[in-house]
RNA sequence: GCCCAGAUGGCGGAAUUGGUAGACGCGCCAGACUCAAAAUCUGGUAUUGGCAACAAUGUGCAGGUUCGAUUCCUGUUCUGGGCACCA
């Protein structure tokens, strides 16, 4: 009686479906565990052998659990919406539901093949609507959360409109933004500044109303900067863009600037960063997420323009101020008018105010200034708050009638609330500059005397005004605010928006070639960019604490997402601001003397400083603090926390993807009711892109009818909260019953590949945090375990053809012609060997008479390790292998591959060995002649030793997920048991459980043919005694000065006395000696001797 | 460029805490069985020298710490993964 795997194996997969031997249930007495795949995205190309080494890695620790008496949900499903479905339909015409329909159907074969213990009733899809239903519904969710930053947790926004009517937003100012969030125009937000008062709150009109409240929904609306290719009319991935065109078809791509959705995880930067050590992962992965969320402390510095920028306009203000008033639908909304107002203003101050703010800025007067600041619907050029005074420097268009009137008014209206108002002409200001400083005083001195006595608008401590930021100016983030004073150029991302302003006449034609070089380029090709590139703008910015001239240039290395956008370069510190200084000849500033070789840069915290004007003599790392308080009380600087991370991009311009339940009505986003949800994806013709690079849905006339968001929901959408759906699948007025998530609780073991450390694993985190914070599950945290697989590498084969024939040189001589590189079918390759034939027959015979250049008579391949995939034709289709093999030994031999978190290569070569073993092991049940040899005797001590260290092995390398080891382990117990002749039941049986995760099919069938009823899933795991293993000698190695030279047999608890006399008496270390006594001899119980001569 | 990981015989890998480097398997060599092959079984197999005993070398490379380093430290090279619209 031979093992037939085949029989076995498939009549056991029909046993363990049609008695549910999978199935769980979401009440059990037994302690619950989870164990989670990360579920696949079911491509075309079908499942190869680098899919299931998770699958079966987490397949063994299912079952082992459950061996071990728990509640084992074990579920599996597919991440089924995304991109490749949706490239296919635009080239083959097939509509994504129905490919991935396919996909799906072919890896459910597959994957039944394996032999896995899903409980596929909780089968989940993210492109069913009865799935993606709850993904909208927990968008919206997030759109109508908020997140306090008193209380730190995602809140209603219902309760944030309730704070806004009683104290407006002095308490929860406008969460800090990064780049998305630009008005159309380009301008940036400058968020902190928009304070306002309850009352004014109940006065804004409903679009000002709700464009707020988008600036802090946890899912908002925003615009940022995409990679937009016009030829496609689409938008590309970073690394679909090469040298600035598109990977496919080679068409020009550019930063295009769209409106786009963005989760707002920076909210939760701190907790995803600080929670991390609650849970059970790689350190690799946490330092991962750590750089990911990339949160420093530092400084935020302002350094003023050494020429501010000229007016945009001539007539300043007006014209821009209308036209920014478009962006909402009401032309009374005075709130938005007034800020936008005050921001270009500020930006383009006429030459009087220049003059009287380099003259009273930086506390100069005693008193701190804030320019063209907001009070009570007004905006005036100077505000000095604690002496309640206020001062308008007056142009030309004051003098107009109704200007005078509106002027007046003001001037009232600012008494009453105990605020005194002086004005000077432009005139006086530029003329008699000494005069008005004087004047100003004076009334500084007034104002502090009637202070103590006058009542008056009591003004909030914290009040920022519109002033406080963007002064003509640069701003600047640092680590090392201690090396200001090395500072010897700035560098500003090149499209930064001071750039356009601030560039010099000369030098704009060099700096617009060099914008438009930089537009073409991708993130990521401007980060790995190693050559050196620049321009200067013409412009200088000084330095706030020496008054040093600096040069401003631009330069793709800094990136306009990251900090202010601009840095300040300190060459002598920093590497890349070193190389840069020594390619443009910029002198460098050494401050940290000896340190600084001159050649290359030091970034030490350690160096004393010099040529640091007042730090001179501080340690640098004493010195940063320093610097930062001198900042803040001189206003020209804040200590600041900054986070890498930046908000995360939640919508695309496809079509196979979830539809945002968003309705725009008057540029206004509302969210559907959650009674009309889901939102289905309708059925389309065409996948092409909309008009302006929206998505296909645009074309819908019956979607755009309704006003319907056009955009759909990325890829991690549907991924980022699947583990929960699996714990109550079926439930249609929940996502997921609360009863059944405070059972299932958190993922207690999640196996998939390091490629999601960052995407997938952050957004499902934030995912759950929210969640969690508004009630709806118990923990917050998804994943308590993780365990990464490596990824099972493709091991590639490449013919080359001389270039212009139909001919092919072995990889040997290639270099002997110009040749081009192709992929070939490792399938039809034998180890590096070309089988010829088979190649002529490949493609449809394309290469049927070409002609081959021999080395040796043999055509031979050349070889690289890559990522497993269709196009590099170096797939391996798990299918034929387990045909060939079986299931068991298919899977036993992944895990034997190595390690499960270690990449390598796919090799079948090896895999006849594990199929070896279990045959091997099949025979100490049966004879192929004799039949059943297996007897109910009693087992020897020996066979007890065996199985005992086997379990003991088996057992601690399948906790430590060491599947590799524990292959092998049963592989010695086989050998050992076959050489003792060992075929008794008892001893046998307990191999079979143990074996159980490992290779499912024969452990059911051999534990049947043993006479058990019942699947051997739910017999007990065999126990360690220590007992049957103990040893009462042991054989040490003896080594001579740390080099092993023999070995002695010790009794185990032999005294140190006893074995160095044993040492000493040994003929081999005698010899080692040579007659000398050793200085010492070590002897570590358990482990070894070293004798040192 | 930045972040993370890895590198051990002909090959995949083992050595769990600093303690016999190469378990287990593949491949290869020799032998048994067979007319022959397959299957199976037995023995050998890091390199160099030697009939052997044995000796020297050996965990990417260069150093260091230690009685002792694949393991710890410093530097370095190469390979793989990620870098925000592939999933």
């Amino acid at each position: 009686m031979e093992y037939n795997f085949r029989a076995i194996e498939q009549h056991w997969q029909q046993e363990w479906k049609a008695k549910e031997i999978y199935k769980v249930s979401n009440d059990a007495s037994k302690p619950k565990y989870y164990v989670l795949d990360m579920f696949p995205y079911p491509s075309g190309a079908g499942l190869h052998v680098g899919h299931p080494l998770g699958y079966i890695a987490s397949d063994i620790f299912a079952r082992y659990k459950r061996l071990k008496g728990f509640n084992v949900l074990h579920p599996m499903g597919y991440d089924a919406f995304g991109l490749p479905a949706e490239q296919y339909a635009i080239d083959h015409g097939i509509h994504p539901a129905v490919s991935t329909e396919n996909n799906i159907n072919t890896f459910r074969k597959q994957l039944d093949n394996i032999g896995f213990c899903y409980d596929w009733s909780r089968e989940i899809r993210t492109s069913d609507p009865s799935y993606y239903k709850w993904t909208q519904w927990i968008f919206l969710q997030l759109f109508k959360s908020w997140y306090n930053r008193d209380t730190k947790k995602a809140e209603s926004i219902d309760g944030l409109i309730k704070i806004f009517e009683t104290e407006g937003n002095i308490n929860h100012p406008i969460p800090d933004q990064k780049s998305q969030t630009r008005l159309p125009d380009g301008q940036v937000r400058n968020h902190k500044s928009e304070i306002f008062s309850s009352s004014d709150w109940k006065g804004f009109d409903e679009a000002t109303q709700q464009f707020i409240l988008m600036e802090y929904r946890l899912a908002y609306c925003g615009y940022g900067e995409v990679n937009w290719c016009e030829a496609l009319g689409t938008v590309l991935a970073n690394d679909e863009v090469i040298n600035g065109v598109s990977e496919r078809g080679g068409y020009p791509v550019v930063k295009k600037k769209l409106r786009q959705w963005y989760l707002r995880i920076t909210e939760y930067a701190d907790r995803l960063q600080g929670d991390l050590n609650t849970l059970e992962w790689s350190d690799a992965m946490k330092e991962m997420q750590t750089n990911w969320i990339g949160k420093s402390s530092g400084a935020e510095i302002e350094f003023s323009l050494a020429s501010p920028p000229s007016p945009l306009l001539p007539e300043r203000g007006d014209a821009k101020v209308a036209e920014s008033g478009r962006l909402f639908k009401t032309a009374d909304a005075n709130w938005h008018i007034l800020k936008e107002y005050g921001r270009l203003n500020r930006k383009n101050p006429t030459a009087a105010e220049d003059v009287l703010w380099q003259n009273i800025r930086n506390n100069k007067l005693g008193v701190k200034v804030r320019r063209q600041h907001a009070i009570q619907g007004y905006i005036v050029d100077f505000a000095l708050l604690e002496v309640k005074l206020v001062i308008e420097v007056d142009g030309e268009y004051h003098n107009e009638e109704q200007q005078k009137i509106y002027d007046e008014a003001r001037t009232g209206y600012l008494k009453e609330f105990g605020l005194n108002l002086i004005r000077f002409s432009n005139d006086d200001v530029l003329n008699n500059t000494k005069t008005v400083i004087e004047k100003i005083k004076e009334e500084i001195q007034v104002q502090k005397k009637n202070s103590r006595t006058s009542e008056g608008l009591p003004l909030p401590e914290e009040e920022k005004g519109l002033g406080d930021e963007a002064k003509a100016g640069v701003r600047v983030y640092t680590t090392r605010p201690d090396t200001i004073f090395g500072v010897d150029f700035m560098v500003l991302a090149p499209e930064h928006e001071l750039v356009g302003q601030i560039t010099t006449a000369e030098q704009k034609a060099a700096v617009d070639e060099y914008v438009a070089y930089v537009k073409s380029r991708s993130e990521r090709e401007r980060m790995a960019e190693k050559k050196i590139s620049g321009c200067f703008t013409g412009a200088y910015a000084i330095n706030p604490l020496s008054g040093k001239h600096i040069p401003v240039w631009i330069s793709e290395y800094v990136l306009a997402g990251y900090g202010t956008g601009a840095i300040m370069a300190v060459p002598c510190g920093d590497e890349r601001d070193h190389k840069f200084a020594k390619h443009f000849n910029i002198p460098v500033t050494n401050i940290i003397g000896d340190y600084y070789n001159g050649e290359e840069a030091n970034p030490t915290k350690e160096a004393v400083l010099q040529n640091s004007g007042f730090l001179d003599g501080m340690v640098m790392k004493d010195a940063a603090e320093v610097v930062i308080q001198w900042l803040e009380d001189n206003e020209e600087g804040v200590r600041k926390v900054n986070y890498k991370m930046r908000d995360a991009a939640f919508s695309r311009q496809r079509y196979w993807g979830e539809p945002f339940p968003i309705i725009w009505k008057d540029g206004i986003a509302y969210p559907l009711d959650e009674k009309d949800l889901p939102l289905e994806l309708p059925h389309v013709e065409s996948y092409k892109p909309g008009p302006e690079g929206e998505g296909p849905l645009a074309n819908i006339e019956a979607w755009t009818a309704r006003h319907l968001e056009t955009n759909t929901m990325p890829g991690y959408a549907g991924s980022s909260w699947y583990f929960l759906r699996y714990m109550d699948p079926h439930n249609d007025t929940v996502f997921c019953d609360r009863k059944g998530s405070d059972y299932w609780n958190q993922v207690d073991l999640y196996i998939g590949g390091t490629e999601h450390a960052v995407g997938h694993l952050l957004y499902s985190r934030m995912w759950t945090k929210a969640l969690y914070d508004l009630g709806h599950i118990g923990f917050n945290e998804p994943f308590k375990k993780l365990l990464n697989q490596g990824m099972i590498q493709g091991s590639s084969r490449f013919v080359y053809r001389v270039r212009g024939k139909n001919g092919f040189v072995s990889v040997g001589l290639k270099d002997q012609y110009v040749t081009d590189q192709i992929h070939v079918d490792v399938n039809i390759v034998d180890g590096v060997e070309l089988d010829i034939e088979a190649f002529k027959n490949w493609r449809n015979g394309e290469y049927a008479n070409a002609e081959f250049i021999l080395e040796d008579g043999k055509y031979i391949c050349g070889t690289e390790v890559e990522k497993m995939s269709k196009s590099k034709f170096n797939t391996v289709n798990p299918d034929e292998l387990v045909l060939k093999y079986g299931a068991d030994t298919f899977r036993m031999y992944e895990m034997f591959l190595g390690p499960v978190e270690q990449s390598k290569p796919w090799d079948t070569k090896g895999i006849e060995g594990v199929h070896r073993f279990l045959k091997k092991l099949w025979r100490l049940f049966y004879d192929e002649q004799k039949g059943k040899i297996w007897t109910d005797q009693q087992p020897t001590a020996e066979e007890l030793k065996v199985l005992h260290r086997t379990i003991k092995k088996v057992e601690e390398d399948t906790e430590r997920f060491s599947f590799n080891t524990a292959v092998s382990a049963f592989m010695i117990a086989v050998n050992e048991l076959s050489d003792l002749q060992c075929h008794k039941k008892t001893i046998l049986e307990s191999i079979l459980v143990l074996l159980t995760p490992y290779a499912p099919h024969i452990a059911e069938e051999l534990w049947q043919r043993l006479g058990n009823s019942g699947s051997v899933l739910d017999a007990t795991y065999p126990i360690f005694e220590e007992k049957y293993v103990i040893e009462s000698s042991k054989s040490y190695p003896v080594a001579i000065n740390g080099k092993t030279r023999t070995d002695i047999t010790i009794a185990l608890d032999a005294t140190q006395q006893q074995v160095e006399a044993l040492v000493l008496a040994n003929a081999v270390v005698q010899k080692w000696l040579e007659g000398k006594s050793p200085k010492k001899i070590i002897y570590v119980k358990n482990r070894m001797i070293n004798v040192v001569v």
